[in-house]
DNA sequence: CGATTGACCGAAG
DNA sequence: CCTTCGGCCAATC
């Protein structure tokens, strides 16, 4: 178990069920600083280092593809999303608060 | 060790 | 509507 803010959003998005997203800001709460929403940007970055980090399963509080970018070439993460039965327009979700996954109201 | 940046969020102008 | 600022944490320069 990681106890440092790092360590415990690696753990929360590895708990991200199949076709399910969640947000920065969602994970920053869940681990008692919803302002350290960059934080976790920061931890997604890391996580390449990393495995079974499904860092496509986490999007900005808009449902937007912000970190799109990120992974390889441009549009992976849209397939990745899609792969698990989302649906993507203008790299941002459809539905998105259908597919939302909220580590404080899982128990 | 000091300053800047980064896949964010929200408010204010 | 668009731009700017403040805030949190960690890594990088």
């Amino acid at each position: 178990m990681s106890t440092n803010f790092f360590g415990q959003v690696y753990e929360v998005v590895k708990k991200i069920p199949f076709g399910k997203v969640t947000t920065y800001g969602a994970i920053a709460t869940y681990l008692g600083s919803g302002a350290s929403a960059r934080t976790v940007g920061w931890a997604m970055n890391n996580s390449h280092q990393y495995s079974n980090i499904p860092a496509h399963r986490v999007v900005n509080r808009n449902g937007l593809l912000t970190g799109k970018h990120h992974f390889s070439g441009t549009n992976l993460m849209q397939q990745l999303l899609e792969s698990e039965g989302l649906k993507i327009e203008d790299d941002k979700i459809i539905n998105f608060e259908k597919h939302l996954w909220d580590p404080n109201k899982t128990t």
